[in-house]
RNA sequence: GGGCGGUUAGCUCAGCGGUAGAGCACUACGUUGACAUCGUAGUGGCCACUGGUUCGAUCCCAGUACCGCCCA
């Protein structure tokens, strides 16, 4: 059955992946010879909520061309895949498919563990998206070993590193101020939020003196003149946040700004809140902005965070996990009261200060936005605003008024917002989990340092030691329940400081039981804590603190609960129990699990060695690790990329990965980024749908070029898919000459003699060299440009051209066999690229022992290239070109057949013109040929070597004749008067190597060979007319 | 404010010491033994600006302007 004329791209694709797949073609080895070097790459794991984008589809597109390039090459190759459980984005679509049916339990009310099962119930049915878009496009990963952050042997692996680095003091628990997001109530790593410009208002408030004190406020300009002088009883702060002041823990001062010198170290009084806070100094304050007075909320604010721990001031939590004004605790004046003997001197402790519920009742419960409104009025109405003299006109009466009224600047503000939830962030003091990246960040930047890893673009290194150097402590724990569960226990501390054995049994009598359980007593104090594998392990921990305790604590069994409220309820009714029974076999000492997840980062953190089976030592492990190439997003350096680097070389001490390439978001063609709201997202799958995956792999690759930003255009796709026409059309033709019968795939060249045949292997041998070299370093576009020009440019262009004369002549059957090699070679070449169309063709042409996808890259070299056919071909298709283009530009129809006339011929071009003479007088329309001198009325053509003249009397335009001459030679004096002025300078013949002097005066004399040429038809033409 | 990068044909980008290339778009012509998802010929550029280094700079260095991205 002939080819179509073209390319069913949507039937084949599908029947090609499904045969891929059934096949196998891509499992860990496939097609690797004995002793085969490890060529491996992990797949950056996408969420498994996700659908294939744009730039999903670039960065698989260039995975794939390489292990695809390495598979073919023989290496054992592993392209490992899988997907990210990605926490907050999958608990946020599960929660809101169960909102969609008002009739569905919400997440707290059906409780974790139901929750849980929900997640994965909704993993097994859409989970699988994403990774058939992959199929889609082609990608040849190992799909038997699909790997996902929270199934087989991953948990077990993230629960390891865990408590081996809490054992090694590199993860700790502490109070730290943390970005939260009251929309999801948990912590968010810095990274997670971004800080967009948004309009805010800049409100200015009097904070007044204590004790009515009073001072000279002065104001000077540059020149040191005073500008302002008065009396306050106030201090100005200007803030864009009015609630968090009611957290206020003092006002800070440059200490260099002069103006509050007489005041540092008073007290103010805090509007609306019944305490004072004291004036300090501070680095942190800019003098020359707003009043050059700040406000410090340490517990809201991470600048203000930093000023109240140097100043050792109080920072009281103002806000819930949901952004509302806290509402617990003890009512307000106790709490104040409390504050206010902590500000006297009294010892407390954070817990306490975190305890305390410094909102006012009338600000209590109210959503943060409500209360900055309302903190705003009850300033304003208490006179403490900063005011300004407002004119006003009255329309009725046309008589002025002058009132004052309250300062507040519009301006803009960065503001944080959660990069999931959209909800502004809200800095917030709570307990959280760190991983003490200082400690790890050493072995990290060293191996960047010393070339263990290359980061490409180089750009990307500077940026990564940039990050790496000022590195923060790095939050790993989330208030979530879809994640990894932090392998933390804790138990009561029930260590027993005034034991006394009053009845000589060594044991606990009941007043005892008592102190344990009583107010105040043993149950309150903060919790023991051990980390370890599992319960039964922790268990053992637990059985240590109570080894030493009185009886019959000591022969509690330790016992899971769910958290602290259960654990102090059981205990109590343990005790109760023993009290009466006496029997200690009974007693249980309750546990409960640290209910918070790792950072979903944490986890991916360890895809490298995760997916290959650590920690046990598979051999797959040793094989593939370190990996060979990570592709990844520049976007994700920090999340991802340097935090394997530290994970890894912290838990086996390894890099995971020798190469990384890093490349530039996929934007539309305006280099506009690709956003739904804008409206111009391109989906990858619309375009396969549209022109085949194998032309936007093409385009994929085309891209790549490093570090520019990637702009997505449908035309240039289009563009690809026509070169897959094309391809698939030179095969076609291939075959309507019975190219392929009795052709089987051959590694090496056949012989030929035709120079065609033999300049078209050479330029195969060349396309080859070009490719690997493109491929090696990672030059995607130069690959894929190579490999258009070859085939398009080179075999369309001119070969299959050539060939049809040959067809008919003495060397027939060598052009058959060179033309079916050649197109073999550029299927081969092709393959990485366009996998598709390829294999296709490969299918459908000649005899073949193996899909296209396990077939051997080619190994011949550049001694395939024969300097004299290439001079050879140059000539010809230089020939071709120029007959073509005078005749064009005088007009010649194309019809028409023309004569020619050899003027003069050099040995070689004379030899050329022999061997070749049917093929120019196809491609230039000839008619007849002859050699002497020009006849009247001639067009001229000069080459090097050559002198050609076209008989066109009666047919051309002298004038016209005259400017194409003139146009060619204006070209040639141009370049003949850069090269004279070169040569004529000393300097340069002195300086510049010798072989481009060489090269210079060669390529004066051939123009002026040329010249002379021209300027010898310009004056036959002088002649005529 | 800090960091990284960009500025080359109408558009999107390569090139990065020997006076410019591709694709697309555009113009004219065109169905010759594969291909109109095509062919042939062509139009189009003080390589942002100002200095410096060099025999020679689009390319290296410094500065200026404008534009991106990331982090505060």
């Amino acid at each position: 059955m002939p080819m179509e004329k073209t390319f069913n791209a949507a039937e084949a694709e599908a029947r090609i992946s499904k045969l891929w797949i059934d096949q196998k073609v891509g499992r860990a080895g496939a097609n690797a010879v004995p002793g085969a070097e490890a060529f491996s790459i992990m797949i950056p794991p996408p969420n498994v909520t996700g659908s294939l984008h744009m730039g999903h589809a670039f960065n698989n597109t260039l995975q794939d061309i390489l292990i695809r390039w390495h598979r073919m090459q023989g290496h054992d190759t592993l392209w490992q895949v899988g997907t990210d459980h990605a926490g907050i984005a999958t608990q946020m679509v599960v929660e809101r498919e169960l909102a969609r049916d008002k009739s569905n339990a919400t997440r707290r009310e059906m409780g974790r563990e139901a929750f849980l099962s929900k997640v994965w119930e909704w993993k097994e049915q859409s989970g699988g998206t994403i990774i058939n878009q992959l199929k889609r496009l082609g990608a040849s990963c190992d799909w038997d070993r699909e790997a996902f952050t929270m199934s087989g042997n991953f948990p077990d692996a993230v629960v390891k590193v865990f408590v081996d680095m809490y054992n090694k003091g590199l993860i700790y628990r502490g109070k730290r101020l943390v970005n939260w997001d009251p929309h999801f109530e948990t912590a968010i790593s810095d990274l997670e939020v971004e800080n967009i410009e948004v309009k805010g208002h800049m409100w200015h408030f009097k904070y007044i003196l204590a004790g009515g004190e009073t001072y000279e406020y002065l104001e000077k300009d540059a020149e040191g003149q005073v500008t302002l002088r008065e009396k306050r009883n106030y201090i100005s702060i200007a803030t864009t946040r009015p609630e968090t002041m009611l957290g206020d823990g003092a006002v800070a001062v440059h200490p260099s700004d002069a103006r509050y010198a007489p005041i540092v170290g008073k007290m103010v009084h805090l509007p609306l809140c019944d305490r004072q806070i004291p004036i300090i100094t501070d680095e942190y304050p800019d003098p020359t902005f707003g009043s050059g007075a700040v406000k410090i909320t340490g517990a809201h604010d991470f600048n203000d965070y930093q000023v109240a721990k140097r100043a050792n001031l109080p920072m009281y939590r103002l806000m819930d996990t949901r952004g509302f004004m806290r509402a617990d605790g003890a009512p307000y004046e106790v709490a104040v009261a409390r504050a206010r003997e902590i500000a006297a001197g009294s010892p407390t402790n954070e817990n306490e200060v975190d305890s305390l519920n410094l909102v006012p009742e009338k600000y209590r419960g109210l959503d943060r936005f409500e209360a900055r409104k309302l903190v705003v009025a009850d300033i304003n109405a208490a006179g403490l605003a900063v005011t300004t003299l407002v004119r006003t006109v009255d329309e009725e009466t046309n008589s002025e008024a002058l009132h004052l009224e309250p300062v507040v600047e519009a301006k803009p503000i960065m503001q944080p917002f959660g990069d999931r939830s959209k909800v502004v962030i809200e800095p917030m003091l709570t307990d959280q989990w760190f991983v003490d990246t200082a400690k790890i960040v050493g072995l990290a930047l060293d191996a960047v340092r010393n070339g263990d890893t290359v980061i490409m673009p180089q750009s990307g290194e500077r940026t990564y030691f940039h990050w790496l150097e000022n590195i923060e402590p790095w939050c790993i724990s989330r208030q979530l329940w879809w994640g990894h569960q932090i392998p933390v226990w804790y138990g009561l501390n029930l260590d027993v400081d005034s034991f006394t054995d009053d009845e000589g049994d060594d044991a606990l009598d009941e007043v005892e039981i008592l102190n344990i359980l009583g107010d105040g007593g043993y149950v309150e104090r903060e919790a023991r804590s051990h980390c370890a594998a599992d319960s039964a392990a922790v268990a053992e921990f637990f059985r240590d603190d109570l080894a030493p305790l009185p009886h019959p604590l000591n022969a509690a069994r330790v016992v899971e609960v769910v958290d602290r409220h259960a654990a102090v309820a059981l205990l109590a009714q343990s005790l109760a129990d023993y009290n009466l029974s006496q029997d200690p076999t009974h007693l249980t000492y309750p546990i409960w699990r640290d209910p918070d997840v790792l950072d979903t980062w944490f986890s991916s953190g360890l895809w490298p060695i995760g997916t290959l089976g650590w920690p046990d030592n598979t051999p797959e492990l040793q094989k593939y690790f370190p990996t060979s190439t990570l592709i990844t997003g520049a976007d994700i350096i920090f999340f991802w990329v340097a935090r394997m680097m530290m994970m890894q070389l912290a838990v086996v001490n390894d890099v995971p990965f020798k190469t990384v390439y890093l490349h530039g978001l996929v934007r539309d063609a305006k280099g506009k980024k690709m956003s739904k709201s804008l409206g111009n997202v391109i989906d990858p799958l619309d375009i396969i749908n549209e022109f085949g995956a194998d032309a936007l792999r093409f385009a994929n690759a085309a891209m790549a070029s490093l570090g520019g930003t990637l702009k997505m255009d449908t035309q240039r796709i289009a563009g690809y898919r026509n070169f897959g026409t094309k391809l698939w059309n030179a095969c076609r033709f291939a075959e309507m000459n019975g190219v392929w019968e009795g052709y089987a795939t051959a590694a090496t060249p056949p012989t030929a003699s035709a120079t065609a045949n033999v300049w078209i292997i050479g330029e195969t041998a060349k396309a080859l060299a070009e490719v690997n070299e493109a491929l090696k370093t990672f030059r995607f576009d130069t690959a894929a440009d190579a490999l258009y020009k070859f085939v398009w440019g080179k075999v369309c262009d001119w070969y299959v051209e050539f060939a049809k004369p040959l067809f008919d002549g003495e060397q027939a059957q060598e052009t058959r066999a060179t033309m079916a090699w050649v197109l073999d070679q550029s299927m081969i070449l092709l393959h990485p690229i366009m996998p598709f169309i390829t294999e296709e063709l490969w299918s459908t042409t000649g005899t073949r022992e193996k899909l296209l996808v396990h077939t051997n890259w080619p190994t011949y070299g550049l001694d395939l290239v024969t300097p004299e056919a290439d001079r050879e071909m140059a000539f010809v298709t230089t020939l071709i070109d120029e007959i073509r283009s005078a005749r064009a530009q005088v007009h010649v129809p194309v019809g028409l057949k023309i004569d020619l006339v050899a003027m003069s011929l050099s040995a070689e071009s004379r030899a050329a013109w022999d061997r070749n003479e049917s093929l120019i007088r196809r491609l230039a329309r000839i008619e007849t040929f002859a050699e002497g001198p020009a006849p009247k009325g001639s067009i001229t053509l000069a080459l090097e070597g050559a002198t050609f003249a076209i008989p066109l009397a009666g047919l051309i335009d002298i004038a016209e004749e005259k400017a194409r001459l003139q146009k060619t030679m204006d070209k040639l004096a141009k370049e003949i008067g850069g090269l004279k002025g070169r040569l004529n300078n000393p300097a340069f013949a002195a300086s510049a190597p010798e072989e481009v002097v060489d090269e210079a005066r060669a390529n004066l004399d051939a123009r002026e060979d040329e010249a002379a040429k021209l300027r010898a038809a310009l004056s036959r033409l002088a002649e005529i007319g």
